[in-house]
DNA sequence: AAGTTTCTGAACACTCTGTTCGATAAAATG
DNA sequence: CATTTTATCGAACAGAGTGTTCAGAAACTT
């Protein structure tokens, strides 16, 4: 890839997180974006063809930064089983937010948060879909699914939207004791 | 009040109801709410300041209507304690929003949705905020509070998501088999 | 019927968007 | 190093939407 292009595209992540810290996603202008960057309005363009295709390509790399190693190399391992494998993953995942909080907490501000939602749900459901429904509690599977994921999304945009104060293993530990089915 | 603001106004609400079972929220312009009102521009203006004050309204009005029997007349109930009348209240909420399904359901295409979350936390917090707590987990309070509010409007909009098709008992019967600390 | 309030709709100034294009600068290539 | 390719610049433009203003018409009130 060019110089010029990756030099370009830095520019306008950077200036978008920058902007992020101060306003909603939805408040910001291109033109805000092209003058914190830098940057000509035709060479923005000529990158992304909108403002939400950015912060579209921008999540999706950011996801695939924090999920990057914690699926593939794990995938012996069965989370319905053995409780411990599930907690350790789920940290692992709150330590990876943790490393991009400035960016993350930025997104959730706003309409943006949507995109993170729907990134994390994606991931959640190819991590732990086929598992969950295994958890020992008398209702639907796609019910049993959807309360277990929804929660967990919850809690972390809870966790994330009162400051990352806690350690991640006390999030973690408070929502696995608030989950049903442990090991009755 | 004036018979042609009624006019206007209830002409409003519903070209935007029309219009959200077409269109999301954001795609909506000023002019085609007016247009499909059939109004003056100047009319629209002088009712509301903007679009999404439109928009915040309406979800006002329409959550006194959902919750209006439900949190006053019940006041000396205490659901730690009597969890029928806890799983009556649920169902009771439930209902109230399958009275209002087309307009609930359009609203939560987009980021119109946000207005939703925002008043249905606020109406779920004073309603259970204090009992909610004497759950027997042993989680800090404020997490408790998060995860059982949380999870509970997640489960609301995956079933209004899904199309309302299962009976607001059955929904509530799973989510309280879900739910933490029941009668350990 | 006279007075008050509301509605109307055209006109206006603004802001933001996304495109185009010729000129300029930087990088890649051989 | 010279040449070719590619990226950036930025001004200019058309288009869509916003929110305001105002004078006249229409509908309500007493």
């Amino acid at each position: 890839m060019d110089r010029r292009q990756i030099k370009t595209r830095t520019a306008i992540y950077d200036a978008l997180t920058g902007l992020l810290r101060k306003y909603r996603f939805e408040e910001i202008t291109v033109q805000q974006i092209i003058d914190e960057a830098n940057i000509g309005r035709s060479t923005f363009y000529s990158h992304f063809e909108t403002k939400d295709q950015l912060l579209e390509q921008m999540c999706k790399e950011m996801f695939s930064h924090v999920f990057s190693d914690t699926l593939a190399p794990e995938k012996s391992h069965d989370y319905s089983k053995n409780h411990e494998d599930m907690r350790a993953l789920l940290e692992h995942i709150l330590y990876h937010i943790l490393d991009h909080k400035e960016n993350i907490r930025s997104i959730l501000n706003g309409e943006s948060e949507k995109v993170f939602t729907r990134y994390f749900t994606e991931y959640l459901e190819s991590a732990f879909g086929e598992v969950i429904v295994h958890m020992d509690v008398d209702v639907p599977d796609a019910f049993k699914k959807q309360f277990v994921i929804g929660s967990f999304i919850h809690t972390v945009k809870w966790w994330i939207g009162k400051g990352l104060k806690e350690k991640p293993e006390k999030i973690i530990d408070s929502y696995m004791k608030c989950l049903p089915g442990k090991n009755e």
